[in-house]
DNA sequence: GCAATTTTTGACCGGTTGGACAAAGGTTAG
DNA sequence: CTAACCTTTGTCCAACCGGTCAAAAATTGC
C-alpha cells in the first residue's frame, strides 16, 4: 500500500542520522577526499556495505550533509533582521554567529572545506540564495547608515568581517589555542572573543 | 671530488624549485590528501618517477612546501613593531596582510588546509616560534594601551581578527566573489576592503 | 671520443579505496 | 508456519596511488 516513490521507514530514517553524525565528526576531520567510507562506517558501527545500503555513495552523504549544514549555517543571517536599534541587531548577530562558531566548530570547518577547494557543489547556492540574503540583509544597512544611526561603511565587507572573525575560533581553532597557551585555554576564550568582537564592530560603528 | 653531503647542482636547484610551484598550486587547489603525485608531476611537466628523483615522497614536497612558506608567511608579523604611531603601524600591518591575501591567495589556502587538518605538522611551531611571536607583538599593543595611544583591548583577539579578515579575502575567495557578484568582481574588491578594514579597526581603536 | 655520472622513463608492485553482489539473517503479516 | 520484505555482512573487484627499480638517455669531465 505504500506509494511508488518509497517513503523512508522509520529504521532507514535513524540509521541515515547515524551515518551523517558519523560522517561529520570525520568529513571535518580529515576532509572529504581523505576520508574514507570505512571511516564513517567504523564511526558509525556498521559494516560498509552496510552503510552503502542506506546511501548509495561517498558523494551521497557529503551531498546530504552539505544541504542540511547550510540551512543551520545561514539561520543566523535569516534572524538578522530590521529592527528599531541597529546596533543591538548588529550585536545579537555577531553573539549567535560566534555561538554556532563555539557549539558547532564541525560543521563549519566542513564549510570552510568545502570553501577552500572551491565549492565545486555548492556554488550555485552561493550565487544564488545566499548572494540574495546578503543583498537583503546589505540594503538593511545602508538604510541604518543612511538614517544616520551607525556610521557609513561597505555593508558586504562588513558582513564579511563578522563571517571571518567568527569563524576563525572554529576553523583556526588549533592555532588559536596553540597562541593564546595553556594558561589561556579554556572555554573562556569565547568569552574574550565576544567582548572583543563586540567593542570592534559596535565601537567602529557608533556615530 | 664532492664533499660526503651531496650538494645540490644547479639543475637540481631548478627542478626543485619548479616542482615546488606545481606542488603549491596542486596542493592548495585540492589539499594535501586530495593531490596526487602525478597530478603535481604533470603540473611540473615530468613523470611521476622523474619528480620522485628529486623529493624522495610526497611527504617531503609537502614539508618543504610548509617550512618555506612559514617564512613568508609570518613576515609581515615580524615588521610589525613598536613605532611612535600606533595606529600607522597597525594600519601598516593590516595593509601588508592583506596584500599578502591578494598576492598569495594559494600559499594563504595551504596554510588554512593545515590548520583546518588540525596542524599535525606544524603544531610546535605554533606553539614555540608563532606564540613567542605574538606574545612579543601583543606585550607592545599593550604599552600602546597603557600609554593611551589606542582603546584598551585584548591584544591576542586583535591580532586573531587581523588574521582572519584579511585571510578570509585569500581563503573564501569565491565565496567572496559569488556574494559581491559579476559586476562588483576584479581587483577592486580589495581596495574596498581595505578601506572597510581600515575603519573597522583603527575606529575602533582610537581613543 | 669515451667513460663516469646524472637525469629520465617504462614497467611494475603492494596496499588502499569506492563500490558491487549474492547470500544469509532478521522481521513482519497472514 | 511461511512467504515476502527489509537489513546486514563476507567476499570480491577494478581503479587508483605512492613508491621502487632497472635500464635507457642525456650530460659532464677528461
Amino acid at each position: 500500500m505504500e506509494t511508488a516513490a518509497r517513503p523512508l521507514t522509520r529504521i532507514q530514517q535513524e540509521k541515515r542520522e547515524i551515518i551523517l553524525e558519523a560522517a561529520l565528526d570525520v568529513f571535518s576531520a580529515n576532509g572529504f577526499r581523505g576520508s574514507t567510507i570505512d571511516q564513517v562506517a567504523d564511526a558509525a558501527g556498521m559494516s560498509k556495505p552496510n552503510l552503502l545500503y542506506y546511501f548509495r555513495s561517498k558523494e551521497e552523504i557529503h551531498a546530504t550533509l552539505m544541504e542540511r549544514l547550510l540551512h543551520t549555517w545561514l539561520a543566523p543571517l535569516h534572524e538578522f533582521d530590521d529592527g528599531d536599534d541597529p546596533i543591538t541587531e548588529i550585536r545579537g548577530y555577531i553573539r549567535r554567529k560566534l555561538e554556532m562558531a563555539r557549539d558547532f566548530p564541525r560543521e563549519s570547518r566542513l564549510f570552510a572545506n568545502e570553501i577552500l577547494q572551491g565549492a565545486p557543489r555548492i556554488m550555485s547556492l552561493l550565487e544564488g540564495e545566499l548572494k540574495q540574503l546578503v543583498d537583503k540583509k546589505a540594503r538593511i544597512i545602508r538604510k541604518w547608515m543612511r538614517a544616520g544611526k551607525i556610521a557609513r561603511t561597505d555593508p558586504y565587507h562588513l558582513i564579511f568581517a563578522i563571517w571571518a572573525t567568527t569563524q576563525h575560533y572554529a576553523d583556526f581553532d588549533v592555532q588559536v589555542r596553540a597562541v593564546l597557551g595553556p594558561d589561556r585555554d579554556g572555554e573562556g576564550r569565547f568569552e574574550d572573543a565576544a567582548r572583543f568582537l563586540e567593542q570592534l564592530f559596535i565601537g567602529s560603528l557608533r556615530v
